[in-house]
RNA sequence: GGGCAAUUAGCUCAGUUGGUUAGAGCACUUCGUUUACACCGAAGGGGUCAGAGGUUCGAGUCCUCUAUUGCCCACCA
């Protein structure tokens, strides 16, 4: 066969032809698959990117890691679905999109109006989704195109008011006041886990209400003092004891306030003056106390971050202006006692970094403590936590369980309604104080719908099975279709930033929802950071585009830098080199396959285990152990650790030594031989490095396509041959030891006559040894001629006609060093060995084996030293 | 303040339940283009495993403390 590859592996033309060309194949939908009706099935449902950006190598490493899954589980025989998806992610979106018009129309969102500012994001979704979908294409990644979903399309939506009114039916969701994480610049509440919290500068101010007030307090917020109501001091505190449970009225820069004197051991007698001003409308704390002590709610700052009406000379004022402006009051008329410099931590939006405003605003929660009678009587909260706990749910990490569990346990009621405008409407309608939930709006006039829109985690919680046709295919609490192959699905791999924020919540939607866990098992990755283990960010100028390196290096290239050599579930540094020696590799493995290719014949005999050469059994013998170890690894999903055990199979056994042997020792079956290892290592490289294996692949002839082939078994004419392994590895030693001692020296390349090697190591090895080294040498004959003593006149005069001498090295000083040094090293393990063997202790203790293993490498070691010091001897 | 990680060669990281003289890749030094591959091959230098204690016959591995770094949670009015 006459095969002309060219010298380096052509990503950009074969990613482009294979991608195709799977895609048309239909492998990648699982109803296409040519399986048994039995067979396993193995899902992942991808975790959808938001739709605000290109996809950065996070995601890349994301696709990278489930890509693997998928492609080793279908060639085991799986019948696998990945599901792909895009996350409409709500609050992230309309800030893009905010700024966007903002930049080029100079206009705001209400200048455009609900309606025109949504036609505007879906215009957005257009592009940025497109983009995405072709990145996620250029990653190779096999998902099952014809079940795209995304988060806040119909089927979605559906899904959403379905699961909206069957809990509200339920009592879970409901309507309260409550204190909330409100961000005046994107006039919306904020989940806990939505709030950043940056330390600052700030003044702590010690004052008196007023001159006749018996106790002074300290704030950094004077303004919110407008709204309170009470004062709380430890119950312990003596200097306040007396005052307890009084009702002082005190005029507060002009402001009448009535002040109840409460106790509340969350205070601290240590900080400030130990007593703290309640403003229950204004902080998470003073509203839970408000809430213990009945205490009226004063509301002081408005959506918009400023003092309400009816507060005298401040209404109107930002808070900021406020706070200046009572400071000044309060020091004109001497109050202001205390003014003093701390750090203090302020929260802000993690979308666009505005300081928040606790506010009490009126909202929809999910209660997660509520026992729901349908599952036993048991809370959301008490049926996610056992998830866990009960191992019904595998983390691939035991923290991220124990950070599942924690957060979990401290969770409150989930407030899901936001005041944007871009998310899943909610299923309810207004008509003055009435409050109606369902689908449509009842019948009769002057019914609104609720102006605000879901937590873009609502829908997101229920991804797992809203994607499989929930709820068309839940019908009288029975699954069908899609739902019932796929759902538990078995593996879901987010970063690990993901635990609390949306894992938890699908665990909770799917076990309401169905009853049943979304996912087997919860593998978490790491983030990817750039050299200096910096998150990369746009802001910050350090990321890297993942088409960038793939038209530079190869998506293999780009995959295998971003899984070999992980562990799981730790963050990744990346850089431009590491995607540089994956390409290398993945032009190795390349070339090997050239090779073997280029020798290929027409009809491959098949092999004949009685005519193998001592390599053949060896590379066999070694082929058999890496496969049983790459299984297990990927098993166990270790892909980093099956990754570097396959390189070095390939690198350093198949490449280095066995490729090389085959140049010049060859028996009939050696063909076969080298047929079968590359058939079978193309298969087990593939999930790694798709595009490469294939299209070594389509040169095999063979009838389907690599990625519906089959994943190695055990073959027949595999054994473990552990006489093949040693004395191949000795005659590498071999090998290793001439070159290590000597230097080549060509002369007079014409002549083509019987060599010579002189070695001493080459002495202690058998006759096959010096035969491999001649063949690899390209010297037909090879004498071994004991110790380098012989003068080099002697050597010339007895060979005159050889054309390759293997020399002693020219400075015996040099020599002399290396061989001290290393007789000294071998000396002191000796003296250690010994020392452990002559503990009686250890004798007992240790494993038998263990101990029989040192005396024999004592006597081993020991034999060393002496040759050691012989040829020291030799060289004097 | 609480929690979780990390700390191993110049750099990036492996090191499975404690048990051979702690490994790899890159970088570096030297040598080498014989027809798979210079995106290559060969050889070499380089580590008191952050520090201090402890448990053990034996510790990179287990325990305690300390230091540095990163992340998460809570938050002081």
């Amino acid at each position: 066969m006459n095969k002309e590859l060219p010298k380096n592996f052509e990503t950009a033309e074969n990613e482009e032809h294979w991608y195709k060309i799977w895609r048309a194949s239909g492998f990648f939908n699982p109803d296409n698959l040519d399986l048994p009706e039995d067979a396993p099935t193995y899902t992942i449902i991808l975790p959808p990117p938001n739709i605000t950006d290109k996809l950065h190598m996070g995601h890349a490493s994301e696709l990278a890691i489930q890509d693997l899954f998928i492609r080793y589980k279908r060639l085991r025989g799986y019948r696998t679905l990945w599901l792909p998806g895009t996350d409409h992610a709500a609050i992230a979106t309309q800030t893009v999109v905010e700024k966007k018009i903002k930049k080029e129309q100079g206009l705001s969102r209400h200048d455009l109006g609900r309606v025109e500012f949504l036609k505007k994001v879906w215009e957005f979704l257009g592009e940025t989704q497109s983009a995405i979908l072709n990145q996620t294409e250029k990653m190779g990644a096999s998902l099952d195109w014809s079940r795209l979903a995304f988060t806040l399309d119909d089927p979605r939506r559906l899904a959403v008011r379905e699961m909206f009114i069957k809990m509200h039916s339920e009592g879970l969701i409901y309507r309260g006041e409550r204190i909330v994480n409100w961000c005046p610049r994107c006039q919306s509440t904020l989940a806990d886990d939505e709030v950043e919290h940056e330390t600052q500068a700030a003044k702590l101010y010690t004052f008196k209400y007023d001159a006749a007030f018996p106790i002074a307090i300290s704030t950094t917020r004077p303004e919110t003092k407008l709204g309170d109501t009470a004062v709380a001091v430890n119950p312990k505190d003596d200097r306040y004891k007396q005052y307890i449970g009084q009702t002082i009225a005190a005029n507060f820069c002009g402001v009448p306030l009535k002040l109840q004197i409460i106790a509340d051991r969350n205070v601290e007698m240590e900080f400030g003056t130990g007593a703290l001003g309640v403003t229950p409308a204004h902080s998470m704390i003073d509203w839970q106390m408000a809430e213990e002590h009945n205490l009226p709610i004063v509301k002081v700052i408005n959506e918009d971050a400023k003092i309400h009406p009816g507060f005298g000379p401040y209404s109107d004022l930002g808070v900021l202006e406020a706070r200046e402006a009572i400071v000044a009051e309060l020091r004109k008329n001497n109050l202001l006692t205390g003014e003093e410099d701390i750090s203090n931590n302020l929260s802000v939006c993690y979308r666009c970094g505005t300081a928040i405003e606790p506010l009490p605003s009126m909202q929809w929660f999910i209660a997660v403590d509520k026992p729901i009678e349908r599952l036993g009587n048991k809370s959301l909260k008490q049926i996610a936590l056992a998830a866990a706990v009960d191992g019904e749910i595998e983390f691939n990490q035991a923290r991220f369980a124990k950070k599942y569990t924690d957060w979990m346990t401290n969770l409150r009621d989930w407030c899901i309604s936001r005041q944007i405008w871009f998310g899943h409407e909610i299923p309810a309608w207004h008509k003055g104080e009435e409050i109606y939930v369902g689908a449509e709006a009842p019948a009769g006039e002057g019914w609104v719908q609720d102006s605000d829109t879901l937590d873009t985690w609502f829908s997101s919680g229920m991804w797992t099975f809203s994607t499989l046709g929930w709820p068309g295919t839940f019908a009288g609490g029975r699954k069908s279709g899609d739902l019932a192959r796929f759902h538990p699905t078995q593996t879901m791999a987010p970063g690990y930033e993901l635990i609390t924020l949306w894992v938890s919540r699908m665990v909770m939607m799917s076990y309401y929802a169905l009853g049943e866990k979304p996912f087997e098992k919860v593998y978490l990755h790491g983030m990817v950071l750039d050299k200096q283990g910096k998150k990369m960010s746009k802001s910050k100028g350090n990321g890297i585009d993942p088409l960038d390196m793939i038209t530079l290096y190869g998506t293999d290239a780009v995959r295998l830098s971003l899984t070999a050599g992980t562990t799981a579930g730790n963050d990744l540094k990346f850089y431009q080199e590491k995607a540089e020696d994956s390409r290398n590799f993945v032009n190795k493995l390349w070339n090997i396959g050239r090779f073997i290719i280029s020798q290929m014949e027409d009809e491959t005999l098949p092999i004949n285990t009685a005519e193998l050469t001592l390599a053949d059994r060896w590379i066999l013998s070694k082929f058999k152990h890496t496969k049983s170890l790459v299984t297990a690894s990927l098993e166990s999903y270790e892909y980093g650790q099956a990754i570097d055990i396959l390189k070095e199979f390939t690198w350093d056994q198949l490449a280095d030594w066995y490729l090389e042997a085959s140049k010049f020792s060859r028996s009939a079956s050696t063909p076969a031989v080298l047929k079968l290892i590359l058939e079978e290592l193309l298969v087990m490289w593939h999930p790694f490095a798709p595009f490469v294996t294939e299209t070594l692949w389509s040169y095999l002839g063979k009838p389907q396509l690599l990625i519906v082939s089959h994943w190695p078994d055990q073959n027949p004419t595999e054994y473990t041959d552990t006489e093949a392994e040693t004395q191949f590895e000795q005659i590498i030693e071999a090998i290793v030891a001439i070159r290590n001692a000597r230097s080549v020296n060509k002369i007079e390349p014409a002549k083509k006559l019987p060599a010579l090697i002189i070695t001493d190591s080459v002495e202690l090895y058998t006759q096959n040894s010096a035969l491999l080294i001649s063949l690899r040498t390209g010297l037909s004959e090879m004498q071994i001629i004991s110790s380098g003593q012989a003068p080099a006149e002697a050597i010339f005069a007895q060979t005159p006609n050889a054309d390759i001498y293997l020399s002693v090295p020219v400075d015996r000083e040099q020599e002399k060093t290396r061989l001290n040094k290393e007789l000294t090293d071998t000396q002191s393990f000796i003296e250690r060995l010994s020392k452990q063997l002559a503990n009686d202790e250890f004798v007992h203790n240790a494993p038998p084996a263990l101990v029989a293993k040192e005396r024999a490498r004592l006597a081993e070691t020991e034999t060393k030293a002496q040759s050691l010091q012989e040829q020291l001897k030799k060289l004097d």
